[in-house]
DNA sequence: TATTTCGTTTAGTAATTACTAAACACACAT
DNA sequence: ATGTGTGTTTAGTAATTACTAAACGAAATA
């Protein structure tokens, strides 16, 4: 039982698909931008699909919200009318462009709806004790959201230091 | 149109749900912290039950799932067979026993497999182009996860600071 | 011992999500 | 204009996940 390259490569692909489930995205996802991410050259849709056992459809799907999430770049080359797709390398990167992606997403619509509860507490105010007390929790959690948010941001506008370095300086401090 | 508590705490249980199923758990758990959470006392399952709609089974299972999550805790009154349970209110503690919980995941086996990719291509090497390529992905990709990890943790561990304290002091090093 | 009151487990159902297969649309080539 | 090689969309299916209803078990009470 030799360990080959191409055997390497399928379990290291089934593991980005498994991280990419757990994520709560599709696992072909993962699958998708695993083969990718291990192709010296960038590869068109139908090479994707051989090395993924996906069909050309969900391929073309999925690879199109990777390339909207900045995970993968899409390319095209003269004379030749077939797309083709390199994974980004740079993750600091992806996550910055993950991150404004979000921006638009459902989730901080639902973040937002916390702080709307916070001004409808704020504008309808009646004073007695629950009111006080259901106020003062969700003004708790609207502030540990924001707390993260801003944490993120500022982490990511440090990029350039590389994470690592961050982390190095964020040990130093206690 | 009255604007009343229960509404605004309905909607806030609504708003919860979503942001729950957006990270990828039910919604019904994101339900029965919410309920939880805006409540000033202690609720049994049966009260859990009563306001979030769901059955004895479902609550009973995720409120356990919340408690492994350290998100809620369980407690009990003398004399009084009922458990009762309560949100954890410190953010910071639960994001820190959630880091703790993931470790014997499924996420984390996920992620150590492409550390282990890694260790099978250094004992299988063989000095080729494409080896070494693979080699050098993975490898970036390993270091990325760890990056993260790391960070993770050290900001963990300065939680006694306080999140935005730690989110100033990054914004004055660049 | 039988009964009540609680939480848990289980087996099945509903709802959601990922995916397939195939039709489609567009651009280019002949 | 017709045919060929692309990527996209769509309608349906498979698989997964969340949830329900109801049986069960355990512990306290009668």
């Amino acid at each position: 039982m030799a360990t080959t390259l191409s055997q390497i490569k399928r379990d290291f692909v089934e593991g980005l698909s498994q991280i990419s489930r757990f994520w709560g995205f599709p696992k072909g996802m993962g699958a998708i931008f695993a083969v990718l991410y291990l192709s010296p050259t960038a590869l068109s849709l139908d090479e994707i699909v051989e090395r993924t056992g996906l069909t050309k459809g969900a391929v073309s799907t999925e690879v199109r919200t990777l390339a909207r999430m900045g995970l993968v770049h899409r390319s095209t080359k003269l004379g030749d009318r077939k797309d083709y797709y390199a994974a980004e390398t740079d993750f600091y990167a992806a996550i910055r462009s993950i991150l404004q992606e979000r921006q638009n997403s459902e989730f901080d619509h639902a973040v937002r709806s916390v702080k709307e509860t916070l001004t409808r507490l704020e504008e309808n105010w009646v004073e007695n004790e629950e009111w006080n007390f259901v106020y003062e929790r969700v003004k708790a959690l609207q502030e540990f959201f924001d707390a993260i948010d801003s944490l993120a941001k500022a982490v990511i506008r440090l990029e350039s230091l590389g994470l690592s370095n961050v982390t190095k300086i964020l040990n130093v401090l206690k």
